[in-house]
DNA sequence: GTAATAGTGTCTCTTAGACAATATGCT
DNA sequence: AGCATATTGTCTAAGAGACACTATTAC
């Protein structure tokens, strides 16, 4: 059962990344152009191998991924699912673990344009309109069903907000993802009920109209689930 | 970014199944006892390299370790997390791609006297009572919490089910996962909602009362999920 | 008849969903 | 005042949950 030449069995094994962030224009995907072959020029998901010498598991791997090519610390990271196949990657027989980021509004603008090589990309249906380099359209698609069928039943949009929010501009972070309206009322009482939000003391968001509580989320408290859907 | 030698950093990649099945006596594992060193003599869960000379992908390497390790051709197999870390494995930096695998109720009684090294363990709780080998209790663990999380709105306990089968012999299922008692009207209703289900013809459970029919799954749907909960 | 389980019906109390009313700042 | 959005309240139709009733077989 164990091989006789380890080595010559091992799949290579890499970690990639479905960086989405919300902007005014909608959901968007970080995507980065790659240097080298193969796909050459073609855009990618940001990933990276694994490094067996300095990751201590999986999540740090990710961890570092997306610090060195999005330059955020700490977005929310959450595995998603592990690709592998003879296929995927001419060099070889390859696996791949995907993970799906994170950001908040306010970091996308600053990463932008930071290189012609990196780029955000609108997310239209299940993916982008530029092409894909290896299988990271089913990635990415993988990666998006994810967030949406989480969106329904979970605190999860919140990561998606700046630290400091209001009740509606956080119904719109739902509504924009879900594509359908909310109604203001029954969201509020759902927020309510799982109780993962709390008002910021005299912080209010001010415009030409009456203003509204800035809330953050309740420190120490993971992904809250709705009793049943949003 | 790309490593100068490559397969001295690739980390060693397997499979590990969580096989389950019910019997009288609850919810059972399939676990096997361990050969070769690291953790000779040990219970783990069945697994195996990644034949990248023979396997096509994830789900194939999968299928095949099942097939070797329970001689149950297709049994239910659903991709459940990636383990991956510097320790996990004293031999080095290791991936392991958990699945859950259903097995009906009647497949078990074959496989448990296989062999000596091959054994069905009740599941107590979020594991079993005996030590596991590597991380394999943390994936045990991983995939109760999806068999018990996905019970609650899929109709993923047919799979533990024989092709035939009684509308009560279903909830009992869906009671004994759960560990609570289900409304029988209430159950059918949501089972006839989903419409996963369908008689077959003139087929009867008979006993010491009224018959029951006998249902099967429809062909030709994957999992099918509740509006709300079960 | 009795025992046992299958299968269906009814009733009530909760609540989701729609809608409305009020509150409070800015210009 | 008029506008825009925040925040809270009300009403109703739908449905979940609890419970009960009828059906059909073996013995």
């Amino acid at each position: 059962m164990e091989p006789t030449d380890e080595n010559a069995l091992k799949p290579i094994a890499s970690v990639d990344l479905v960086v989405l962030a919300l902007s005014e224009h909608g959901l968007q995907v970080l995507l980065i152009r790659r240097q080298a072959d193969p796909f050459r020029g073609a855009w990618a998901l940001p990933g990276g191998w694994i490094h067996t010498d300095e990751d201590p598991d999986l999540d740090a791997a990710a961890a570092r991924v997306s610090r060195e090519k999005t330059g955020v610390e700490t977005p929310y990271l959450e595995q998603l699912a592990t690709f592998g196949s003879a296929g995927r990657d001419p060099r070889g027989w390859s696996v791949s673990v995907g993970y799906v980021a994170l950001l908040p509004a306010d970091e996308v603008a600053g990463r932008a344009a930071e290189s012609t090589d990196t780029a955000w990309h609108a997310v239209t249906g299940d993916g982008v309109a530029v092409p894909l380099a290896f299988d990271h359209a089913s990635i990415l698609r993988a990666g998006l069903i994810r967030l949406r069928a989480k969106v329904e039943y979970t605190s999860l949009p919140v990561h998606l907000l700046p630290a400091g929010f209001t009740l509606g501009e956080l119904q719109a972070v739902y509504e924009r993802i879900l594509g359908r309206r909310l109604d203001k009322s029954a969201f509020r009482k759902r927020i309510a009920e799982v109780d993962f939000v709390e008002p910021v003391p005299s912080a209010m968001r001010r415009g030409s109209n009456r203003p509204a509580q800035i809330y953050r989320v309740k420190p120490g408290l993971g992904t809250a689930f709705f009793d049943r859907t949003i």
